[in-house]
DNA sequence: TAATAAATATGTACTGAATACACATTATTT
DNA sequence: AAATAATGTGTATTCAGTACATATTTATTA
């Protein structure tokens, strides 16, 4: 480009669009939550006109002065007010034609959030869960991306404490297993579940009972402190080194 | 931003950068092969002052009409002359400082080719294979991208038959073992190896035998056709829902 | 040509996790 | 006080992961 012209705004505007840096960078998030008994995520009303009637993911455009992994979180921030939420990046999407206005390339996270937490009045925002199961169509590429989350939230949790980011500090071992089935929409079977998670080590028995139901009361529990870590977990994957010898 | 100034190029370009599409994206490839036994990726002198004597991943910015998956291989097929690689997208990097000559944000895929198959000069590009285990620092934050992609093949290479892209069309059980042995950088028991690869069904019986050793020659084998999938595998990963039952 | 060296090829026993499956216990409700 | 409904626990089986040793085949060398 080696124009020196007089330049109107709207010109400036298609020419720096086109030419040098045309590409526009987004983050959008999958948020997890779970609620009677199945995994919903947190959706809006998209306002294109083109996906009218459809909803679509959160997400915002990444600031030229905050990092990538920065974004997730300011979206989470403002849209719920929460701000120690777990969150994972997941993939990077970037065809062509994937947004309607324009060249957006926007990198997937998914986060995971106990909805009690979650003191935002949603019709107000034009905010709602749904359950994962419903969700046919969505806006622009978002039911991939959703799909995508979703696939990497399932092998995740079954080596990683992550789930228990959905679930309230003290928990009884058949929420746990519950939401074990809302997530990879299978049912399990209770005493290998427990032996399973035993196994694991994640649970801290809280001696105390639950109160609130209309039948025998479970044993409650909290993610052991060993584990609690509500950030990004590395992965170190012990087993894959192990595996062969 | 709403002026409607005349303006010299120079600061066009500014407003530009600052105000609009302020954020390049770029790919970031590691190129894996596989050579004397060892773990090898392809790297070039860094063109930057700043990191002069260092080398660094090969990469190009994404243009504004081709999708993100297809720049790294237009990056691969420009370096190498390669178009039948096996890639996959690993992580987006995109801290505000990783970059020293702006605000870059970079997708990384890693990638995995038979070095029998690269005729190019090497020298006159300026590219060099260097052994995985060597490598203490490179530009940017490309030692940190290699790692992570390291560690993602690590991951995949026990779970899909992915590494069969680093070796020539036949080889013989050393040879693949020796291969798994460089990538994991762990030594393994040849019997239990044999047994594991077994069990998988991956391998081909070719009938043949190995001609060039100065030794008892071993039989040769291909990847078996029904898992003959060079580009980007989909995870299916039955596993996780067979888990539990 | 016979003996040696070096690599290939293969099998078994042990341990531990994954799975399938049944009964006793406890609190609530009627 | 009896019935209901959920919690809590154990065992047998299968299969993969692991540790480990010997026979076989080819090339080399004496």
């Amino acid at each position: 480009m080696d124009n020196n012209l007089k330049l109107k705004t709207a010109e400036i505007e298609k020419i720096s669009h086109l030419e040098y840096f045309n590409i526009a960078i987004s983050v959008d998030c999958v948020i997890f939550c779970y609620n009677e008994k199945s995994l919903q995520v947190l959706l809006i009303k998209s306002d294109l006109e083109e996906y009218s009637g459809l909803y679509s993911l959160l997400g915002d455009l990444v600031k030229p002065d905050e990092d990538l992994d920065s974004a997730p979180y300011r979206v989470l921030k403002q849209r719920t007010g929460m701000d120690d939420v777990y969150l994972e990046q997941v993939h990077t999407f970037g065809s062509i034609g994937r947004h309607v206005s324009g060249r957006v390339i926007t990198t997937a996270y998914y986060s995971l959030i106990d909805i009690k937490h979650h003191k935002l009045k949603l019709d107000e925002n034009e905010l709602h869960w749904h359950p994962v199961k419903n969700i046919k169509k969505l806006a622009f590429d978002h039911k991939i991306i959703l799909d995508t989350c979703l696939q990497r939230l399932r092998e995740q949790v079954m080596e990683f404490p992550i789930a228990f980011n959905l679930l309230p500090e003290k928990f009884s071992l058949r929420q746990l297993q519950e939401l074990y089935e809302a997530i990879l929409g299978i049912e399990l079977d209770r005493r290998n579940f427990r032996k399973k998670i035993a196994l694991k080590g994640w649970l801290h028995d809280l001696d105390e009972m639950e109160t609130d139901v209309s039948h025998r009361p479970g044993k409650l529990y909290s993610l052991d402190p060993v584990h609690k870590k509500r950030k990004v977990i590395k992965k170190s994957k012990q087993p894959l080194v192990t595996i062969l010898t």
